[in-house]
DNA sequence: AATGAATGAGTATTCATTCAT
DNA sequence: GATGAATGAATACTCATTCAT
């Protein structure tokens, strides 16, 4: 009854007006806090009306879920392209460990906000989502153990429990992140990756025989 | 006209009441979380009026920087009984990292209800609160740094930035303290604590001399 | 410009989405009420676009007006297909009274939903809606008054204010035909009838040389 | 804590007020009807507060819940004022017929707003309210067929279906009601009560032999 | 003529804060 | 000092109606 060409400019139509919400929403909750932000701010950003919010999203609860699936995709896309050889030796660790982090540090660059968005506001929006963003961390936690896990098998790494210190690892990452993100140029991206993959494969201690 | 007595008798009671709600709060606010806690449940749980909150502090954003003042001293005198003899090699670096880590462990083990609420609610009051915990973070890692720049002077820890470390550090223990508080029974702290520390003062790289 | 033949398929259209629409609003209306209805249900349930509505009628309010004009139709159509002879006694009287009862009972019983609606839903559209099906009924109760004049005039009746137990008459109507709509099994239709038509000729008193 | 002076101060006040909400709502649902009626229309007529109304009633749904339990209770206590001697003979029954009726009358002229409220809006509210007033209704005709069965067992009342009868009875008296409530100065209520209780007590028909 | 995406006015409800007693 | 009833500003969400295509 409708012609196709009808029913594909609608459906363009719905799609940016769905993207401009999401852009929108990242914004604003970026800005003000999940909770502190308002419909009517979000879709006066988006320049739609209100009702246009309730078509697109079941309730204010509903879009940052969506902006949590767009973030996971993200992570999803980026690793996915990235090879996955098991390194042969410590150096070849480290050389993929900080390949690895610069990626991660690229992709969080290009998506400030977003990411932001779901380091702060995690637990204030719903004991849910706070699962649902720790849930993210933990596989990254466990990634790191499988690495590690790997290289203690083959001898090349100290023997520890992998999951406390993939976890310390994830911790390291989140902690900086949060520095990073608050003031990007304060921040020395190489060499804060340099020194935390040096921090993690090294420690603290002198090891006088490597002079 | 009121005579010393009364007033002394006035006095407790005013701090009495004041204690009332400052743990009610801390109780309610670690169950519920901060904007979902509702003053009628703090004053329920203390067993006052609704009336007598608001003579006992401004406001509800009051209260919780109250909470944060409580919990920094605590801190303080934690770390004051704390002997502060600079560590004379790596040994002794490592073994008073673990004494200090300990501590920090029993202090939050004590009081659970209010790491936990300091360290999932900082983002979602304020920013101004979230700067506050942000800067009590920041002590930590001033405070580790202090001791990691004396023992690369030293010559027995390896040369480093030391601020980024030190910040590694806080991270990975904050990320632990999470994990600890969300489930305390799945953790043996003082397995934690020793995987830490090894962590952070030998890395994951095997040292084969060392074996 | 545009065929005659084109113009007619367009106008057979236009009454079948219309009468699509009616049919759907009857449905839904009786199953919702008309507040809970909505008009995105009206038109899912005709198979015909949001849009499509307001083609056909000015708003909400219309339709069940349109609704309305529908079912004095039908009255109509079988009132004015009686034959309208004037009983010559009262055992004339109580036959043409119970089979205008019957054939009342047919067209509601055909049109449940129909008269399900107007039975319930009059108040609470408006006071003009809530009007004109009074008026309705007033005019069930004149048709009755008149007939019932008619027989007193004879002498057949007991003299009375006719009006009042025409409108008393109704009243049996209406509270039988509610309890039977909601239930229609638990109705014995012809036992009711026949109980109702007794009760108005012979009233509830004994009437022993009757026996 | 408190003393027993404040406490009952206030509760005289919150009592005032809780009373001050439900005749309001009864004004306003009768003026404007349920949907229509707003909460700030409630409040601003009670010469309260927008929150007051909360603290007093859950939601608008159950200040109308409140209302009806106000009515029965006032049903209630007519009722059991009155005598209830099973009548000997007709004209005893007819007698207390008439005088039931005629106290109802009285209550329904006493609580006009009421009575129109819960006779119109019944439907418009909820399936729940409707089917609550529908089961007064029912109450009523389980009385009066209660009434019915005894004079028939006694042999001075016709035998007949006293469900079916009473049923017809009370959709009398709802009807009746109706229009009364329209239009109170157009109705003569004791030639009305005289009518319809002589028509449920004869009928229509002529009974040549009693004249 | 038909469509369905977009609209935004309209409203019930929440809860931190006040204040009379 | 303590109380708790009263407050009303603030806001997510609904749905009849419009209109560009």
């Amino acid at each position: 009854m409708v012609s196709p060409l009808r029913r594909q400019r609608d459906t363009n139509r719905k799609e940016s007006t769905h993207n401009a919400l999401v852009m929108a929403a990242i914004d604003i909750f970026g800005e003000k806090g999940y909770h502190r932000a308002l419909i009517s701010d979000i879709v006066a950003r988006a320049g739609v009306g209100q009702g246009t919010f309730y078509r697109n999203f079941k309730n204010k609860r509903q879009i940052i879920d969506t902006i949590m699936d767009h973030f996971s995709e993200l992570l999803l896309n980026q690793f996915e392209s990235m090879s996955v050889n098991l390194p042969a030796d410590l150096g070849e660790y480290q050389d993929s460990s900080r390949h690895a982090v610069l990626a991660m540090a690229r992709l969080v660059e290009q998506n400030r906000n977003l990411a932001l968005l779901l380091l702060r506001e995690a637990p204030t929006v719903d004991r849910d989502f706070e699962s649902r963003v720790n849930t993210l961390f933990d596989q990254f936690a466990e990634l790191a153990a499988f690495y590690l896990d790997y290289a203690v098998s083959k001898g090349y790494a100290r023997p520890c429990n992998t999951r406390i210190v993939a976890q310390a690892i994830v911790g390291m990452g989140i902690r900086h992140m949060s520095i990073w993100l608050c003031d990007p140029k304060a921040v020395d991206i190489n060499e804060l990756i340099t020194e935390l993959v040096d921090f993690a494969f090294l420690g603290m201690g002198a090891h006088p025989q490597q002079g």
